[in-house]
DNA sequence: AAATTTGAACTGACTGGTCAGTGCAAAAAC
DNA sequence: GTTTTTGCACTGACCAGTCAGTTCAAATTT
């Protein structure tokens, strides 16, 4: 095993991009706008093609930019695509946590929040489909140069779930037999493949639709005779 | 009721057993044991490194193999993929179908019919875990080469869920208000990313810890006591 | 049964092309 | 006047696919 975690040592590139447009503090708001349409760029080419067969010339020209601008602002292809990462499970965290709370805030169960969580998924996954491509293409690859940046963004996702889980066993309100990680990951695959799924297959079916199949399966409301 | 259906009674699945004789116009073993031996190079390395990533040279060394063998055995590096592919879900959808109607030849219900899929997909990911990285990471990608043979692909394996929920539904044992090809791919979600991170994050863990905990939320038993 | 032929299977150096990343002078934006 | 972007030529590495030549076991001939 070669392992080559090579060049380990660069100092750690500056990570904005997410509270972006509030609030200049001085600083340039162009060089943001670049690098928004270099995600944009890239994060869609790369759903569609793989990080591999996805060309920093294809990213430059389809966010409408120099290819050394591209360079000018990431250090490489590499760290532009896991700067892209951090961004969009930066969102994707920010918004599960915003609806538990809300659902918390509001004197709901713990169900209802993991329900409350599986809306915030799905129009997550409405809005950026091809972040979550791309991340679920990425995921589970080892041997990659982005492994560790992965499984940050992953824990911080997933870390959001099992909190709600993690409450909930100790509220009494969940089975203390329950195995809080793997369930959690189990709902994340959940909503993860059947949203996909809708994407590639039912686009035309709305968000509230796929929402409600969800819920149902979330909460076992799946056996039992139907009305007829 | 389910759960103790162990893997004892299953035929153990070997790669091999798909190929072996028929079907060879010239009939030569050790064409067969070449490709092989190319299949399993290639699995793992794609699965590690991704489908562009992964070289052909890459591929033939690992094997074994000279480079001109590769493309002696098949047309291009797709087509390997491809074939690579339908062989994979060939061995997933048959052994899916297996516990299928294992189940209901020993009298189960439709509930205990999906329990032995998930169980039946479990001991597939256990056994093949860099076909199935694979195949989750190629799954969603549009613009691709062998979108069809995917689609195709996919579909063998879905259909039999599908098909159990259906029966289920019609059976009066599932509510008719579920949505059955969403339900279908939310449940293969929620095994294939529950397996995942488990080979991923928690190997040393059981098949048999894993499938319980997925039987507990597949049978809705995650509520505790007080049903809150 | 030894010598010879056959051809499927395999080999690996080679080719034509691609692509990440560089360098830099000039323009544009701020 | 500093920061950012542009445009473009260039390099060196890498890689899919090719092809003329080799291997060897079985078939055929002697």
């Amino acid at each position: 095993m070669s392992a080559a975690v090579t060049s380990a040592g660069t100092a750690p590139v500056t990570i904005r991009a997410m509270e972006s447009s509030s609030t200049a503090p001085g600083g340039s708001t162009r060089r943001e706008a670049t690098r928004q349409k270099l995600y944009e760029a890239a994060v869609t080419l790369i759903a569609e093609q793989g990080f591999s067969a996805t060309t920093v010339d294809e990213i430059a020209e389809r966010a409408g930019v120099a290819k050394g601008t591209v360079y000018y602002n990431f250090a490489s292809k590499s760290v532009l695509f896991e700067e892209l990462l951090r961004h969009g499970v930066g969102l994707l965290a920010a918004s599960l946590r915003e609806a538990a709370e809300k659902t918390a805030r509001d004197g709901g169960s713990k169900v209802d929040a993991l329900d409350a969580m599986v809306r915030a998924g799905l129009v997550f996954i409405d809005r950026y489909p091809a972040f979550t491509q791309l991340y679920v293409a990425e995921m589970w690859r080892t041997n990659r140069a982005w492994q560790s940046t992965l499984m940050v963004v992953r824990q911080q996702a997933v870390a959001v779930v099992e909190d709600v889980l993690r409450e909930g066993v100790e509220g009494g309100e969940f089975s203390d037999e329950i195995d809080v990680p793997l369930t959690a990951s189990a709902l994340v695959g959940m909503v993860l493949v059947a949203a996909l799924d809708w994407q590639s297959f039912q686009p035309e079916r709305s968000l509230d639709d796929v929402h409600a199949a969800l819920s149902r399966l979330l909460q076992g409301r799946v056996s039992g005779p139907g009305r007829g």
